[in-house]
DNA sequence: AAACCTTACGGCTTACGTAAGGATA
DNA sequence: TATCCTTACGTAAGCCGTAAGGTTT
C-alpha cells in the first residue's frame, strides 16, 4: 500500500474518470490504471467498476473511501510535522524545528507528483 | 511513503534495534536500514539516531510516531474492510468512526511481510 | 468516429539479500 | 572481540510512458 495508490484512489473517486485523475496527478492514464490495479490486487478487492463513461465505485470501494481520505490526511500531517510540506529545503536541514501548524487537508504537493506538470 | 516504511519505523521504535525489528518483519537487517533511509529521505528528516546499542528516536521521530501508529491502524482497517486482514467481515462492519490507534505490529501478513520468501 | 479504459513492451528506477566495512565499548 | 548499523554490489521486481487493443455509444 503506497501513498500514490491511495492518492490515485481518492482522486479517481472524486473525478469519476481515470484520465482526468491522471491529468490532475501528472501521470499518464495507463499509469493511473496500473496504480489502481496494484491497490486492488493488494486489497484483493475491486474498487471501481469500469464503464464507457468512466468509472464507478464498487460497494467495497465506497466503504474504503473515507478511510483512504483519513490516510491521506495523516500523511500530509506527517509531512507537515517533518517540515516537508511546501518548503523546498535547499540544504542544512537539521530536523529540529518548531513546526506545529495545525492546518488540515490543504496542500497536497511536496513530493507527490513525479514530473512533467503541463499546466 | 509506503506501508512497509511506516511499519519499519514503528517496529524499530518499539524494539529500539534495527536488527530485531528486521527479524520481526522478516527482512534482512540492511533492508530495514534501507527502508528507514528512504522514509527519512522522503520526509527530509532524521528519525533515529544510530548508536552502538541500537537506535534512539530523534525529536522529529518522536513527534511523528503517534501519527505513524495511526496510519498503521488505518491501513489495517482498510484491509479488514476489504477482507484481507484475517477477518472476512461479511456483516455490517462499516468501520466509520474516529481515528483509533489500536495494536500496532501484530499480524503483518496478508500482503505485507515477505516472510521467508527470498527472491 | 469518439471517449475511456486495459494490455503490451522497452527502459529506467527501486528493493532486497549477501558480503564487506565502520563505529563504539 | 562483540554488537549493531551502513555501504557496496548484483539481481529481481516494480513503475512509467508510448503504442496498440477493447468496448460502448
Amino acid at each position: 500500500m503506497q501513498e500514490r495508490e491511495i492518492r490515485a484512489f481518492v482522486t479517481i473517486a472524486d473525478a469519476r474518470r481515470m484520465d482526468r485523475a491522471a491529468q490532475q496527478l501528472g501521470y499518464s492514464q495507463p499509469a493511473i490504471s496500473y496504480q489502481i490495479k496494484c491497490l486492488e490486487k493488494s486489497l484483493r478487492t475491486k474498487l471501481f467498476e469500469r464503464t464507457p463513461e468512466g468509472v464507478r465505485l464498487t460497494d467495497s470501494g465506497r466503504r474504503m473511501l473515507p478511510t483512504a481520505r483519513e490516510m491521506l490526511a495523516l500523511m500530509e500531517r506527517m509531512k507537515r510535522i517533518s517540515g516537508v510540506g511546501g518548503n523546498t529545503g535547499v540544504g542544512g536541514n537539521t530536523g529540529i524545528d518548531g513546526v506545529a501548524s495545525e492546518l488540515d487537508h490543504l496542500l497536497s504537493e511536496g513530493a507527490g507528483a513525479p514530473s512533467s506538470t503541463p499546466r
